[in-house]
DNA sequence: CGTAGAATTGGAAACGTTTCCAAATCGTTC
DNA sequence: GAACGATTTGGAAACGTTTCCAATTCTACG
């Protein structure tokens, strides 16, 4: 059997109450009694049972992360593992574990939520790719559980949430391509119900609107987040009638996909055609052209989530935070249009 | 407070052990008394508190995954995140947790092994990238927790694992390799502290001693598991005196940056060079062009892993796997050599 | 209907902490 | 050195289960 505090305490010397204080931050323990009972801990190995703190203080230092397996986002997609990592290392940096679900968007989704909440199994939960009226959402705020999410939260009192400003990003973007002399740009958007997809077609429309040009709705097609889509998004673009001469897609991986069916036509990117991606997965500054895409600090991300939950966690007021994410010009994008094959 | 076990009991009018044991399996409870404790939970939304039974049983239902957070692997390796998927997916479905935690392969890693590992706070480990004199399996063989291997585990008896034959994976690439007609070939190895490094090197000779050839030691260039690795492998291959008209890369991340140098040279994969890559990504079925690759089935693996562990974690015997990786055949290496360009 | 044996049931004790209150000790000041 | 408040200390009770043993209730059979 384990050795437990009342090892210690008899150890040491002393009495149970004196043990668990100097474990919990020592406060009211003489340093000489302090030491002691270290002495005494370490020289019995002895390992605080996580189980009898959490029963007793009704609470876990355990972070859940939960994510949905089969929505849209591809299981291999870089994004997820980095976004991961991050978590990892930061909650474990703050003395808390990761506990990961996962489960289908359509199926059980909730079941699994509350299993997780109950019994304070976690103490405050992560979301990611929130969608336009979560119902993950709304289950987490009225179980009252802490809670933060990568993707914009509807009700913003319910929960502090980071949001990369996809509006912004997209603008840039289309502004850039303008400014490089293209009139015609195809967007690639993400699954509607992903709050981040009607921002960034928003995004899109106001590069337009800012460029005093007219949007041709042929020219957005909506996909889903795996490189097969956006190699089909592509295919319905270039073969539009007045194919555009750019293509921006809301994702890297999805511009993985475009970048093969450009590929496919015989045509080749920053030479017959601009792309522009979204994330800046490190893939994106090794494919060839290298990809003009939006940045987004994934990782960073990810650590900031999980100190904003653990200020949440303990009560702390927690802002929302908006990143602007940044433009990485590579070549994809970096020949004019006018100097473009086929171009007027 | 939430709805205890002794709520239920006194709702259905019975005693606390008979509804723990309707909890457990429901042994020994009659169907009329099990459906009465069962209404009572529905009724009272009862939720059983798992740091209680944690405590009492001394073990959790929960599964560690830990992983080497900057070992070598790039944490967008779309490999990893499919292993986590999968791990969770499975996890979740048994009725376990999965509790994830990272630490630098240098640094706190036992430390950090044995914090997951005290107090019961996991029922058994996962590990990925198992290592030649790996530190970790000595430590969870000598703390006595049950754990399961991707990747060879040196002494056999410490644990099950499933490893992919990579010996005779890289054997059959290189058998592929001279069947179209190539006759000299590179490899891009793997950090040499993996287990499965060596084994593919040992491959790649058993290749050529079937061919009756001899292996040119400068064709061979260990890489780490970055795609910027795989470039700079590359770039040293094609500058060697005699340049392979073949690459093998022992990793589809390391094939990707071989991709990107060569096509950096102005050549072309499958026209002026003949490439194989190692774990059939879903990203390898669409670059340009399309890779063959050794396919291992990473989520197959991963749910495996977790049914493997628990069968161990209930003390069932439990055989180690290996599996074959199958040659995916692809574009990269459509063309025989003697068709290649410059080729004699 | 009685009885043995099996199946079911009730409830006390225990798991290892934390938390609270009361008791003991300390340090100051008069 | 007495008195007093502040600090430190000890230990019982409690957290919500599981697990055991003994007690009770069934079932089948003569």
């Amino acid at each position: 059997m384990a050795v437990t505090i009342r090892d210690v305490a008899e150890k040491a010397g002393v009495g149970l109450g004196t043990v668990s204080r100097t474990l919990n931050g020592a406060a009211h323990v003489r340093a000489a009694t302090r030491a002691r009972i270290e002495a005494a801990m370490r020289e019995l190995g002895f390992q605080p049972n996580p189980h009898a703190s959490n029963l007793k203080r009704a609470t876990a230092t355990t972070i859940g992360f939960f994510f949905s397996s089969s929505h849209h986002r591809p299981l291999s997609d870089p994004f997820f593992s980095t976004l991961m990592s991050g978590l990892a290392d930061e909650a474990t940096a703050q003395g808390y574990d990761l506990l990961v679900a996962s489960a289908p968007a359509d199926g059980g989704e909730l079941e699994k939520l509350e299993r997780f909440v109950a019994g304070g199994r976690v103490s405050g939960v992560i979301l990611t790719d929130t969608r336009i009226n979560d119902t993950r959402v709304e289950f987490l705020r009225k179980a009252g559980t802490p809670f933060v999410a990568f993707g914009r939260v509807k009700p913003a009192s319910a929960a502090p949430c980071i949001d990369v400003d996809g509006r912004l990003g997209v603008e840039t973007a289309v502004k850039h391509l303008f400014a490089r002399g293209h009139t015609a740009i195809g967007l690639i958007g993400l699954p509607e119900d992903l709050t981040c997809a009607a921002d960034r077609v928003e995004g899109y429309r106001l590069g337009y609107a800012h460029a005093r040009r007219k949007v041709d709705e042929h020219a957005i097609v909506m996909g889903c987040l795996t490189e097969s889509d956006g190699s089909r998004a592509t295919e319905a673009l270039l073969s539009l009638p007045k194919p555009p001469t750019a293509i921006i897609a809301c994702s890297d991986v999805l511009a993985l996909g475009a970048l093969r069916a450009i590929h496919q036509r015989g045509l080749e990117v920053g030479r017959d055609l601009a792309l522009v991606g979204f994330d800046d997965i490190p893939l994106a500054a090794h494919t060839s052209p290298p990809l003009t895409t939006l940045h987004q600090p994934i990782y960073a991300i990810a650590t900031d989530l999980v100190r904003m939950l653990i200020k949440r966690i303990n009560g702390e007021p927690v802002a929302r935070k908006v990143i602007k994410p940044e433009l990485i010009e590579r070549e994809s994008t970096a020949r004019p249009a006018g100097s473009l094959r086929g171009s007027p």
